[in-house]
RNA sequence: GUAGGUAUAGCUCAGUUGGUUAGAGCACCAGAUUGUGGUUCUGGGGGUCGCCGGUUCGAACCCGGUUACUUACCCCA
């Protein structure tokens, strides 16, 4: 049998381990810096838990879990799975009698149902971040996954706009520290929300978002062309015109919105978080990404309500977006606990990845496939155990080193070995050695060497 | 779901208007070198040309089907 993967999976190998665990620790630390605390939940999910979260596309996209031995259902109930198979192949169907669990698609969801049921135990402002693979059952392309890690920091229970200020300096500093070139755009759906109060189309506003959303990749005439075929009204769009149009720097954008919004109450509430965010960024001095407003940024999901974010690089020709984010007002009230406002963002590790690898963003340091400083070749039994006395001693020093396990006729495997792992140093121990108590020192890269004593090797190695 | 592209050695790919025994580079194994890798030289192993069928004296090559992978659209980290 040929072995393989499910599509959109992959294997990671140690030389790619190395660099995504260089990712990780980044954000893992400056996560905690901030102040987040690490939770975990299940990689599947009650569907219920999960559909209806994230717009009729992103339902599509849940991962299934067929519920397990439905053969040995009683017969009455199997005349019942047989109509319920039957439906689910009429139309897009949930049957809990076939499917009750799901794969996670993200995790702020899990998060929310997680504070619902654990509200007793928590102290607000609650602030977490989560490290965990999510699924979706996408079409696999480049830059998209079938399984994809997210790394997300959200702060639920508070909902002062500070929270949003300090997780732009934690973007900055995050990225700062990968070296990737960020434009970080954010919006706030509540401008949105104006925008179709005001053209009288608030049940479009998902039809409109969208639609406005693809500005620069289908042009205005293609958004104007959708917004027409989504049943937005001819004089509608002519009044969306000056909005599609917008450029500009961020002030000049805003006072085109306090025109276009001047009779919208919740528009205006809107701009009002817009501004606050724009006066104080300069208390954060973001040294790194570039921070643009941008009121074409909708985002799919179905559950944000004020600030949205969203974060490219901004160099290189793959771009596509590597975190994402927002504030969800009442996420936790489908769960039973009203009135908890959320904020959080969440980078995209596996298309950082992509993009430092096209960027050639990794120091060199992560770009090996070992950590071993020493190997310690053997020649023969006697030899062999005297090296596994010794890297016992080395490792104690604090020295990350490997003896080879066999007894090879030829000592050059051993230090092919140490040449495809890349480590740097070779220690040969031969009945010289042993009787002088000493080690042959190999620098691989120079192709020098020289004998040892315990002491001196330990001090090389440093 | 819609539309393209690709499929030949472990990997990346050549393969002429259809012609006899299908090649290269890398990787692998052995030797040159019995206490030394990376460089060099010599030799070697490795193929159901994705699968099924058709056309033909003859198919890796042409035709039909099928599967897998891949790119774009929709949507998204």
């Amino acid at each position: 049998m040929k072995p393989s993967i499910p599509r959109g999976t992959r294997d990671f190998g140690p030389a790619e381990m190395q660099k995504r665990q260089y990712i990780f620790n980044i954000l893992k630390t400056n996560f905690q810096l901030f102040g987040y605390a690490p939770i975990e939940t299940p990689s599947m999910e009650n569907i219920t838990t999960l559909t209806g979260k994230y717009g009729e596309e992103g339902d599509q996209l849940i991962f299934k879990i067929l519920n397990s031995r439905i053969h040995e259902s009683k017969d009455d109930k199997k005349e019942e799975l047989k109509k319920e198979f039957n439906t689910s192949l009429e139309k897009s169907y949930n049957s809990e009698l076939l499917t009750e669990k799901a794969l996670r698609y993200d995790l702020t969801v899990p998060f929310a149902r997680y504070v619902v049921m654990n509200n007793h135990a928590l102290t607000y402002p609650f602030k977490r971040y989560q490290i965990q693979p999510v699924w979706r059952a996408d079409k696999p392309q480049k830059g998209r996954y079938r399984e994809f890690y997210q790394c997300d920091a959200d702060v639920i229970g508070s909902n002062s706009l500070v929270n949003e200020l300090e997780l732009i300096a934690m973007i900055d500093k995050s990225f700062a520290e990968l070296n990737i070139p960020v434009l970080l755009k954010f919006n706030n759906r509540k401008i949105l929300s104006g925008i179709a109060e005001i053209l009288n189309a608030s049940d479009k506003i998902i039809d409109i978002t969208v639609a406005i959303d693809k500005l620069d990749k289908i042009g205005k005439e293609g958004v104007v062309k959708e917004l027409g075929e989504k049943g937005i009204s001819e004089s509608a769009i002519k009044q969306l015109e000056p909005l599609i149009d917008l450029s500009g720097s961020n002030a000049d954008k805003v006072a085109v919105l306090n025109t276009f919004l001047s009779t919208s109450d919740i528009g205006k509430k809107g701009i009002e978080e817009i501004n606050f965010l724009l006066n104080h960024l300069k208390t954060i001095s973001t040294q790194h990404i570039k921070v643009e407003l941008d009121i074409t940024l909708a985002r799919g999901l179905n559950y944000y309500t004020g600030t949205i974010f969203e974060a490219k690089a901004n160099a290189g020709t793959f771009t596509p977006s590597i975190l994402g984010g927002g504030r969800y007002d009442d996420l936790t009230g489908i769960f039973g606990l009203k009135g908890l406002s959320g904020v959080g963002i969440s980078f995209g590790v596996d298309r950082i990845y992509d993009v430092m690898e096209e960027l050639d963003l990794f120091p060199p340091s992560v770009n090996k496939v070992s950590t071993t400083k020493i190997l310690l070749a053997n020649f023969g039994e006697a030899e062999l155990m005297h090296c596994v006395g010794l890297v016992s001693k080395l490792r104690a020093a604090g020295i990350n080193a490997e003896v080879y396990p066999d007894v090879v006729k030829k000592i050059a495997k051993q230090f092919e070995y140490a040449d495809k792992k890349q480590i740097p140093f070779v220690g040969v121990v031969g009945g010289n050695e042993m009787a002088n108590n000493t080690i042959m020192l190999k620098n691989m890269a120079s192709g020098t060497q020289e004998e040892v004593d315990f002491t001196k090797l330990v001090e090389a190695l440093k």
